[in-house]
DNA sequence: AGCGGTACTCAGTAATACGGAGTACCGGAG
DNA sequence: CTCCGGTACTCCGTATTACTGAGTACCGCT
């Protein structure tokens, strides 16, 4: 599948939240994440990117913590503000894709 | 529903393709249609700068006609390559879609 | 000692949608 | 007849978001 980076603004963020709720995590493997996920070519940049505007927020909170293999990783926690943004974020996708899909099969 | 616009990015030209695709039509009305649809935000200046970019790109034909009501209007049909594009989407939408309900799901 | 894999930061760029002002055409109310 | 509201399009500037690429740094293994 070619270039679906621009239908994933405004999702992206989203599907980060959805990572960090569901387990503690950090910015490598959500990275590593996505791309099983079939987002392929989402980049560590780009999650870096997403990661430091959810702190930024207080949609999240913060640990660091050593690793054995490599540098110290950030560990992301969600913040009660980031369970409301995320449920807000699931709400929104449910009413875009429905009505989408409602316009695909000719709906009117 | 909230402000929707940036989960609108990059699908929104997609919408505008599918409603071209099924009949001819023009700006003013196309705005009219995505209210109705739902999306009660997009605003005509949004619509506008979609076309005029599909014009651009090839994507669509363009015929002026008058109305009886107003200034002429500009009607839009797809081209042979907007019939591609239309088609690229809705498979790309059919792929991102699903992997983002397969996150929410907790698949993995 | 150096290399590959792990891990994060930051500055710059491109694409997309919104906001608002401007132009212009039409019919009906006053 | 003039003005106003609805119809219809254009253009410029702004904000948000994701990608790119370069840079820094830690670790274990050869």
């Amino acid at each position: 599948m070619d270039d679906l980076t621009e239908m994933l603004k405004g999702t992206l963020e989203g599907c980060v939240l959805e990572i960090i709720g569901t387990e503690e995590t950090y910015g490598y493997a959500i990275t590593r994440r996505l791309n099983e996920l079939g987002f392929a070519d989402v980049i560590e940049g780009t999650v870096y990117t997403i990661l430091l505007r959810l702190e930024k927020n207080g949609l999240v909170q913060v640990t660091k913590r050593p690793s054995a293999v490599g540098p110290p990783r950030k560990f992301y926690a969600l913040s009660a503000t980031g369970r409301e943004e995320l449920a807000t974020f699931w709400a929104k996708w449910q009413y875009v894709s429905s009505r989408i899909n409602k316009l695909k099969e000719g709906g009117r």
